[in-house]
DNA sequence: CAGACGGGTTGACGTGGATCAACGGACCCT
DNA sequence: AGGGTCCGTTGATCCACGTCAACCCGTCTG
């Protein structure tokens, strides 16, 4: 199969453990106790790493595993068959990967590394077993499908309702929020995917984005230099998400 | 507490049984043992109505349960501080609601009857306790909220990188192919929501739904006469969806 | 070092859908 | 039956964003 010769290929059987995980209290085992832990670190004993614009999965690949990313990044996509591309989410460190796949048991988007990336591969078979038995950990589960839900309907809400500038300075904040809690700075930051790719996530054309980068700098809300970003007046974008408000 | 009192004053101690239900095979139970079944039944021994307009619950509300549509239809949204309300999606029988409660043991959305209706309440921490016996009920939860991310990316997807008609064709059809599995006509139905309401679950206005129902009727591919709708061109209408291939 | 290529910026212009406004029919209430 | 309210339709106008196109810069390659 396929995808299993894929991941012999690409795992390294480096020894991980939950455990000893310094995203631990983001990322799956929030919450458990050591025993519990103990008995996730016999669950995620496979570690994968891509190289940028690998693809962890793609749509139609039978469904076995979901995945924590441990370092790098992440965007995920729906290619029509035309070739187009609506990006559906972009994931850091310690965020889930690979929910959509149980429902049909076949992945339905794709997943790329968007630089050289390190995820942990939970089979989800083992993981279903295990949270028969820990019941903190099936809560925990629950939990992130759910965050998931709730993440897609800010997206919805953001495609279904907000002009172009409302959308990139949202889309700003969720980004220098989820540094923050990963303990970068939450003003200056470097992003890891193209305007072609922000465009496409945030329902907008490249140029439009860049549009919108540039009149954000011109306002002294941000300063940008290609990919690095620097938040002067966070307010300022708070602000301009809530306007529509104003209106 | 307010969600208690509402609960008391509306559940009515109808006899229900998931094992004599109709709509076992679309909803939680696919897939389950009769001996199964009837563990669901003690879980799922309370049921609902709400009159149409009444909320199931809002957002703030504490996280209890969630809700299988019995009978009638549903549309959730997100409310924004100023007003704005953004449609996030509408459930028909056997539909699950409420998984977006879980990951904050809040409420993150409003949920309301389009029409008189009626739902089973799950309470979840049981549902949780049984999921963790009853293997096949746990593999099919979480199926459900993986069907459920699946289905937010392809309104994402809509809402990213369709036109107006585009959205309404394959919103129409995503109506008649449900309405099909529910034993309905696919052909001929009756809306339940306003085209505000559409609109807003399509990112559109409501004079941009009515304009395009209006040409989809001068082209012959459907007759509207206010909320009945009768597709005369199913191909027609799969055509305008996957068109933005061709251009 | 030239040349190609991918990513980003910026300008000029066109257009799809929003906005504003008027109106008509369906359904509600008393 | 009458009057109000909600909902839907349609027309006229406007504007935010898409489209097309030129150009810049950094990097890779032979």
């Amino acid at each position: 199969m396929a995808s299993t010769a894929r991941l012999t290929v690409l795992s390294e059987g480096l020894k991980t453990a939950c455990s000893q995980c310094n995203l631990q209290e983001l990322c799956l085992p929030i919450g458990l106790s050591n025993n519990d832990l103990a008995q996730l670190d016999e669950l995620v004993s496979v570690r994968k790493r891509l190289k940028r614009h690998q693809h962890l999965y793609r749509t139609g690949d039978p469904f076995e595993a979901i995945y924590a990313v441990r370092a790098g990044s992440f965007k995920t996509s729906i290619v029509q068959e035309d070739g187009r591309e609506q990006v559906t989410g972009f994931q850091m460190t310690s965020e889930i990967l690979g929910l959509d796949g149980i429902s049909a048991e076949t992945h339905t988007c794709d997943a790329e590394a968007l630089e050289d990336s390190e995820v942990c591969v939970i089979p989800f078979a083992k993981l279903e077993e295990l949270s028969r038995q820990v019941e903190p950990l099936q809560h925990q589960f629950h939990k992130v499908m759910s965050r998931e839900i709730v993440r897609d309907h800010s997206v919805m809400m953001l495609l279904g309702s907000m002009r172009a500038e409302e959308r990139l300075a949202a889309f700003l904040l969720n980004l220098s929020q989820r540094f923050t809690a990963r303990g970068f700075s939450h003003t200056e930051f470097h992003l890891r995917m193209t305007r072609e790719e922000i465009g496409s996530y945030l329902g907008l054309k490249l140029e439009t984005v860049s549009r919108a980068f540039s009149r954000f700098q011109e306002r002294g809300l941000i300063s940008v230099q290609q990919k690095h970003i620097h938040i002067l007046d966070i307010d300022g974008l708070h602000a301009i998400v809530s306007q529509h408000t104003a209106l």
